[in-house]
DNA sequence: CAAACAATGAAAAAACTTCTCATTATTATT
DNA sequence: AATAATAATGAGAAGTTTTTTCATTGTTTG
């Protein structure tokens, strides 16, 4: 988990990517969209165009120092890039987002592509259910 | 696969309703958007409002007898409900799109929904990857 | 610090989907 | 077959999310 040098990345050190870069920093948990973004940074006071949040989140994807995510809502969200793989499950009734892996779901995809000569590239994986907490309710 | 009864699902029986759905059935194969049905329509001489391709797919969609997925291109697609569950493999260059079913990868989904405990509604897992034919070019 | 060029903000536009509302069609009931 | 009740429709406006345009500003290199 070294630093993010954007320089490395061939992205000019600017602004607008510092404080993207740290609001996505301090919210490592978190899978936050385009405007939870902007909205932070108007929080604190910094001028940057929504435009820019959009430039600079497909910048940060195609550096793969960040994942976008097409959850059943109609925007994408963005999360750091951890290092290791993970799927989600979401909640239906509150919205609730964890995480999980399994080797086992991995391995299968990777032989199901090969079977039908697909060379895989990524995947997307949501299980959308109740959680414990709603299901009490 | 029995003829769709329209009255039984509380639908009233209208023209726009019956032609979107002679044309998904006539695409089986296909996995289309509002737009291509739409376009679909507007070439058979219908004359049939986008607003109302919308509503009828969402909410034939209710009435399960389609689905609606969101592949990674901004717009939902959609498909006659075939009975059988089945997920998508895609080719990222020439957008071509398979289907599989994995018992495996459906028994550990539920699993881990409910380690997590969750009551799993449904999923959506997307493979992405190069086919066999664009790996040849 | 100057030149070269990349990045930015603001606004417009694009892409997709939903909503509004006056009109028309369907259904159940005469 | 006509009627009344009500649901569905088409057209266009509007809502959402994202991208593009372009004049201005900022970053980097030498
Ligand atoms: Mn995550
Ligand atoms: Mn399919
Ligand atoms: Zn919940
Ligand atoms: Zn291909």
């Amino acid at each position: 988990m070294g630093k993010i040098d954007l320089k490395k990345l061939g992205l000019k050190v600017t602004l607008p990517r510092l404080k993207v870069l740290a609001i996505l920093e301090r919210n490592q948990r978190e899978h936050l969209s385009a405007e939870d973004i902007y909205k932070a940074l108007l929080e604190s006071g910094e001028d940057v165009g929504l435009a820019t949040v959009y430039r600079v989140l497909t910048q940060f994807e195609q550096a793969d120092i960040l994942n976008r995510h097409h959850f059943a809502e109609g925007h994408s969200v963005f999360e750091l890039n951890q290092g290791e793989h993970h799927d989600h499950i979401l909640c239906v009734k509150c919205g609730e987002v964890d995480e999980f892996t399994d080797e086992v779901i991995e391995a299968r995809q990777d032989a199901i592509a090969k079977e039908m000569g697909f060379e895989i590239t990524h995947h997307s994986l949501y299980l959308y259910g109740i959680c414990s907490a709603c299901q009490k309710k």
